[in-house]
DNA sequence: GTAGTATGAATGAAGG
DNA sequence: CCTTCATTCATACTAC
């Protein structure tokens, strides 16, 4: 079934993220993470066809990547977070409501902390007209607009150790 | 990338699963275990959002635990089985293959034991110990059709007609 | 204390 | 978008 893994991918400019290992499948690098999720946490959601061209464009000077991967990357991190938000947010409920039987114990259960309060905005300009405050109601869903791919700019900028050209995600037609 | 998921647990209802050692990751007690082994068993393979919550819940009853910690064991225990079954059968090819037939009795039991009905029950009032009773459908997803394509603000459109198809971009870069 | 194994957690990739 | 599968990483546990 697997004969066909083949692929073997030496993962060049690889700078400590996982094990070298052979990979079938993309294993992207801590830079590209970083890259990526500073995007993300900036507001970028939903990267059009072109930004993703763009920005794995950009990622490939960090080792092997496809577009398709930060396709999926951004669906998957955009779904998860998600996700995780409902489970956690069902859990704080429930523990609240439940008895709790070690009482202490479940006192500070689960501060969980859904990573990234913020910190970010390095130097990235982007969304000349659209808060993208990601959502902080709980239970509700219905932001108006999700953020409609309004985003006709966006340029990144890494402040930090700049072994890599700028990324700029501006459309062709600006 | 880590959260900031450490917190310890004391292992409140623990029997004997393990040494009770400080955790950084959920470590289910032998009752936990059972639970769960048992709902698996009895053919429950993906919970549901709500079935997690539920037996969550329940269990919570025996120690700390989380519904990802539910949701996971489900993951897991599902892929190494079907990981476990892929080997047998690996295995029963290569025998019939190289020494053949008195075997195969035993290879029948490994290759049909395994198999099973695919029902999920949605009774699982294993436990006796809380009485909850209602299911409410807290999940409650408003699916709200944050569909914002190019015309947002300017919906003047002539006519129906939209720019182009709603094209699924998704292969275009694969 | 090291190797090996069981398994919790995470995530890339799809499918629908 | 949501769900699921496959693979991999990380760690608790066990045996030596």
């Amino acid at each position: 079934m697997e004969e066909g893994m083949s692929e073997f991918c030496i993962r060049g400019g690889n700078s400590g993220s996982a094990t070298g290992t052979k990979c079938g499948r993309w294993n992207p690098t801590t830079e590209q993470v970083k890259v990526l999720t500073d995007l993300f946490s900036s507001g970028l959601r939903t990267p059009s066809t072109d930004q993703i061209q763009k920005i794995s464009n950009q990622l490939s000077f960090y080792g092997k990547i496809e577009s398709k991967n930060v396709f999926y990357w951004f669906q998957n991190h955009k779904a998860r977070e998600r996700q995780k938000r409902r489970k956690v947010d069902n859990d704080v409920i429930r523990s609240e409501n439940s008895i709790s039987i070690n009482s202490f114990t479940q006192n500070f259960t689960q501060l969980y902390q859904v990573s990234e309060p913020e910190r970010v905005m390095e130097t990235l300009q982007l969304f000349p007209l659209n808060s993208f405050g990601e959502s902080e109601s709980k239970n509700m869903r219905v932001h108006a607009s999700d953020q409609c791919r309004d985003n006709t700019m966006f340029s990144y900028t890494v402040g930090e150790q700049m072994d890599h050209p700028p990324l700029d995600l501006r459309l062709s037609f600006m």
